[in-house]
DNA sequence: AATGAATGAGGATTCATTCAT
DNA sequence: TATGAATGAATCCTCATTCAT
C-alpha cells in the first residue's frame, strides 16, 4: 500500500524511467536527434504515446530532464562547496567539482551541455528553464562581488569574469565529455583552471 | 567559355548565394530549424532541388557555410593580430578582435556558434569539420608556449589555458550575440576579458 | 442491497454524471474535440477507462447524451404544447417553445445541434439515433395534415412544410446558440418566425 | 509552352486534383473522417506529404474546397437568378435553383453542407471563410428589404425571414442529399418551398 | 543549370480502448 | 466499481532527397 501512496506523492516510476532514458539518449545522439521514438525504445516502451501520456510535450520532457540533471549535480556540488573555507577556496572548489562531475555523471553532463546549447523552442528562443543556467552566472557574479567587498578578491569586472569562468568550465567539460580522458588527467586540468582564475582575480599590491 | 572554366575553379555564384542564404537563415532561426525550404526561399530559389543539386547534402552545405564564415573571420582577424607587438599584445588583440567580430559580422557569428554547438551528423557525432575550431585551441596553445619560452608569460598549463580563453570568448560572444549590447559596452567587456587572462598568465616574481 | 437492485433498473449515478459532463463538454468544444479525456476531466474522473467501462464506445455515449437531451427538452415542450388550443396555436407554441429552449437549456441545445450535424459513425453515416430528429419532421407532418383536414390550415405540401419549419427553427437556434442574444430579442424572433409560417399555411379564400 | 505558362497563372493541376478528391471524400465520409490519407489515396497520391506540399494545412485545403464549390454553384445560380423578373420571381428562382443544385452537383452540395456545419478550427470557431455563408443570409436580408421598400413584399422581419429561408433550404437539401429522391420529386419540393415562403411574405390587404 | 513535383520516412501528438489490479 | 498505465493506430505536418523535363 505504501508504494501506491508514494506514487501519489513522488513522480511515477514510468516518468523517472522515461527521464532516465531521455538523458541517455540525448547524451548519445544529441538533443536534435533524440526523438520520442528513440527514447521510447530505450525506455522499453512500445509506443511514443506513453511519453506524451506522461509529459505535456517535448518541452516538458526536456524540462524534467534538465531539472533532474541539475538537481543531481547541484546536490552533489553543494555539500562540497559548503565545506570550503573562504571565497577563494569556495571558487576553487566550485570549479574543480563542476569539472569533476564529468567523471561522476558523464551522460548527464553531456546531455546537459547539449540541452543548454541546442534546445530552443519553435521561436528559436532558448527553451529550457534557463534559471539554473543563467543563475549560474548570476550567482557567481554575486559571489565574486562579495569577495571583492571583503578584500579577498581584487579589482575586475565581476560579471565578465563570471561569464569567463563558467564559459571556460563548459569548454573544458565539453572537450572532455566528448573526448574522455582519465580521471587523474581531468582533475589536473581542473586544478590548473582554478589556479588560472585565482591568479587572475587575487588582490594586487600597488607597489 | 572562359566563364565555364572559371566555374570549375571557383565556386559558382549559385553556391555562394546559397551559402549566404544559409548563413542568414541559421543566424535567424537556428541550425535545427534552418531547413532547405527556408534557405531556398531566402536565396530566391523556387525549389529546394537546387540546393541538393549544388551540395551533396545538408552536411555538405553546413561544411561550406562553416568554411565561409571561418574564412571571413580569420582573414579579418589575422591582419590585426599580425600588427600586434609582442605575445601579450597579440593575445590581447586576439581576444578583443574575436569578440569584436560579433559587432562586425553578427549573423556569421551567431550562425557559427549555433553550428558549433548544434550541428551533428546522423550518428550524433559532431559533424562540423572541427578542424578550424579545435585548431583555434591548438594554435593558441602553441602561441602560449612560445610566450612561456620567451619569458613573456609565466608558468601555467598552456592547453588548459587555451581552452579556457576560447571558451570564455565563446561564452561572452554567445551572450552578446543573443542579447545584443551596444558596441562600446561589448568592447569594454572584451578589454576586461583580455585584462583578466593577461593577469592570469603574466610572469610572477618569486619573492 | 436495494441500492444495487435499483442500479440495475435505473442508470447508475456515474452514467448520469458522465452524460452530464459530456453534454457540457460538447457544448463547449464541439463534438469533434470532445474527447474522452476532456469529458473525464470535467466529470472529475481520474481516467478515461471509467467511461469505457460504462459505455460501449463513443457512439454509445453520444446516444445516451442525445436521449438525455431530447428527453429533457421534449418533456419541457410537451406540457406547453398540450396546453395550446387549436392547431394554429399548437404550432405557434411549438415554434416559440422550441426556440425558447436555447434560453432555458443553452448547453443542451448547443450540444444537440452539434451532435445532429457532426456526429457520424465510422462509415460516415449519421450516427445518432435519428429517430427523435426525423420523428420531429414526421410528427409535425402529421400535425399539419390534421390541421388541413380540419380546415384550420390551407393547401400545401405538409412534409416539405414540416422540413422547412424544423430547418428554420434549427437555423435560428444555431445562430443564436453561437451568437447569443438576450432572451427578449430571441423571443421576438421566435414570434416572427411563428407569424411567418402561420401566414404561409393559413387557409386561403378563393376569390 | 503555353501549358507551362498557364501553370504559373492558374492553380496547378495537382491542386485541382487534390481539391476534387477532397470534395468526393468529404461527400462520402464527412468532414471529420476526411483525413489527408483518404484524400491522398483517392487523388492517386502515394503519400499525404503531397497535400501538405500544396496546401498550408487542413484549413487551407478546406478553404480551397469551399471556394471551389461555392464558385461552381454560385456561377451556376447567378445566371438563372439574373434572368428572373421582379423580387418575387428572383426569390423563387433562388430557392428552386439552390435546391436544384443537389441534382446537378450532389457531391459538392453534400460536402458543402458538411463543411458549413462541421468544420471548426481548434478554438471551436467556424473555420471556413464564412463569407459566402453568412453573406447568404445578409444578401437575402437586403433583397427582402428591397422588396418591402418597393411594395412587392409585405411586412415581416427581414432578417428572421432570411434565416428561415436559408435554413429551410439547407434542411431540404440535407435530407435529399443523404436520402436521394428523383429529380422530379426534388423539383416539386422546391416549388412547394418557394410557394410556401412567397405566401408568407406577400403583401397583405388590410380589409 | 534549373525547375518543381513527388516521394517516403520520420516528427510529435491525440485518441479510444484494454487490462491488470 | 474504479483506477491508471499501456497500447497502437491515426492524426497532420516537415523534411531532405530524387527525378523527369
Amino acid at each position: 500500500m505504501q508504494a501506491k501512496i508514494e506514487r501519489s506523492f513522488t513522480e511515477s516510476r514510468r516518468r523517472e524511467q522515461i527521464v532516465a532514458a531521455a538523458i541517455e539518449t540525448i547524451a548519445e545522439v544529441g538533443y536534435q536527434k533524440a526523438s520520442f521514438a528513440k527514447i521510447a525504445k530505450r525506455a522499453g516502451l512500445s509506443s511514443t504515446g506513453m511519453i506524451s501520456y506522461h509529459f505535456a510535450g517535448k518541452d516538458d520532457l526536456v524540462r524534467a530532464v534538465t531539472e533532474k540533471i541539475v538537481g543531481t549535480i547541484t546536490a552533489h556540488m553543494i555539500e562540497r562547496i559548503e565545506a570550503a573555507d573562504g571565497r577563494a577556496d569556495r571558487l576553487r572548489t566550485y570549479i574543480e567539482t563542476n569539472i569533476g562531475m564529468v567523471s561522476v555523471y558523464p551522460a548527464q553532463m553531456r546531455a546537459l551541455l547539449d540541452i543548454i546549447t541546442a534546445a530552443r523552442d519553435t521561436s528559436g528562443a532558448i527553451q529550457v528553464d534557463t534559471q539554473p543556467i543563467t543563475d549560474r552566472v548570476g550567482l557567481m557574479t554575486a559571489e565574486l562581488r562579495d569577495g571583492q567587498r571583503t578584500g579577498e578578491f581584487g579589482e575586475f569586472d565581476a560579471r565578465v569574469t563570471a561569464i569567463a569562468i563558467t564559459g571556460a568550465i563548459d569548454a573544458l567539460v565539453t572537450e572532455r565529455a566528448f573526448n574522455p580522458a582519465d580521471d587523474d588527467e581531468l582533475h589536473r586540468s581542473a586544478v590548473e583552471l582554478a589556479d588560472l582564475f585565482l591568479r587572475a582575480i587575487e588582490p594586487r599590491r600597488t607597489s
